[in-house]
DNA sequence: TAGATTGTTAATCGATTAACAATC
DNA sequence: TAGATTGTTAATCGATTAACAATC
């Protein structure tokens, strides 16, 4: 039985493969504990014990090799398989995700992009064109789909989850700002955009607090 | 001086105000800890302890007042002044920013949109028109805003910065994929929807290799 | 008043940091 | 080899949970 992996330590992961992805790009090719933490504000012994959680992928006196640590680590998040996604819900926020999927993450690919609402059905968003909720049964049916990334009015999420479920559908990217009801074994991963403003909200409070 | 309060806590808040405001519209008048423990699915106890950072909001006895306890979150949140925001990037997520915040959300007011790009500019988004950004400056001399939106591409996102902090603008929302640079008290608040992404990635990965 | 439930202190648990032996 | 830096154990710190006296 594999060891139990903090969330906490999740949570750090990919901000180290997107620090790492930048050094890579400056063409570094070897960093030690102690060089990424100045460089990312964290303490060298929480780096070692963070990547210790999942193998030793340094080398005592020369530190950790940036394209191989990348690498594994790119492998820990599962970016070296592609995610196929549906989009549910093809306003704004679906069209900015579709977009930014598309153009900018590798390990991803959006394979459809769905609406109830007869006006955008039939265009073309960024390569992918908008089908008809009604549809989505049977694409499902004849496309392997990883991932539904919900980005629906909030009314109609706790419906659509249902659909999914039942679709076989194993993961869900939740931007209806709702927690929703699923069984165990479905992944979800909520971005809650009224949490976050929130949380700006409190520290301006905080702010002015202090500035009285 | 006041305690300080951890970061763990303030993330919580605004999902206990969610839970309620949906308890408000459920015309609920009062609960205690162990109920809406139970609800959210934390213990009790997070939930006194949670609270009694900020103050005593219940009673022996009888638990909860509701819409005392939403308020008071409210206030703690920030969330009885109007904030002020101004959108930097009027795309496909700027645009869905302006929807969702104008609708949705008291106590936040997008009074501004501004892009680079000359096709959009004029157009206006859900009753806010478009700006070009040189316009920006002088804006900001004749409103008050308390909130810069970064839904701008990424490569421009640190000039933006940099502009905002001398126009005097205190707190950013960040939806670029990477972590400003900026002065101390400029309050930043990250959503970084590649590392959303990623976490769900990997928790598909963690899921897959559980079932071989 | 008796019962219920908070506010708060104490105990436990887990995460972070420090230290250092192992080793490249 | 000597110096550097990891991997890992031990110590510390902080967050969560349990317990209970205070009190409505």
């Amino acid at each position: 039985m594999s060891r139990v992996i903090s969330n906490a330590v999740i949570r750090r992961m990919p901000r180290y493969y997107r620090y790492l992805g930048e050094l890579l790009d400056r063409g570094i090719e070897r960093i030690s504990s102690n060089e990424l933490s100045h460089l990312m504000n964290v303490t060298a012994s929480q780096i070692r014990q963070d990547l210790n959680n999942f193998g030793g992928f340094g080398q005592q006196g020369y530190g950790y090799n940036v394209q191989y640590l990348y690498e594994e680590i790119g492998k820990i998040l599962g970016l070296d398989v592609t995610h196929n996604i549906v989009i549910l819900g093809a306003g704004n926020l679906g069209q900015a995700l579709a977009g930014y999927v598309q153009f900018e993450k590798k390990g991803f690919k959006i394979i459809g992009l769905f609406d109830v609402n007869k006006d955008i059905v039939g265009m073309s968003v960024r390569g992918t064109k908008v089908r008809s909720i009604d549809e989505l049964h049977d694409f499902v049916k004849e496309n392997h789909v990883d991932i539904a990334a919900f980005t629906m009015p909030k009314d109609k999420a706790e419906a659509m989850a249902k659909t999914i479920v039942n679709l076989g559908i194993k993961a869900i990217w939740n931007f209806a700002n709702m927690e929703l009801s699923l069984p165990e074994d479905i992944i979800v991963e909520n971005v809650h955009l009224s949490d976050s403003l929130m949380q700006l909200s409190y520290n301006i409070a905080k702010y002015n607090r202090e500035q009285k």
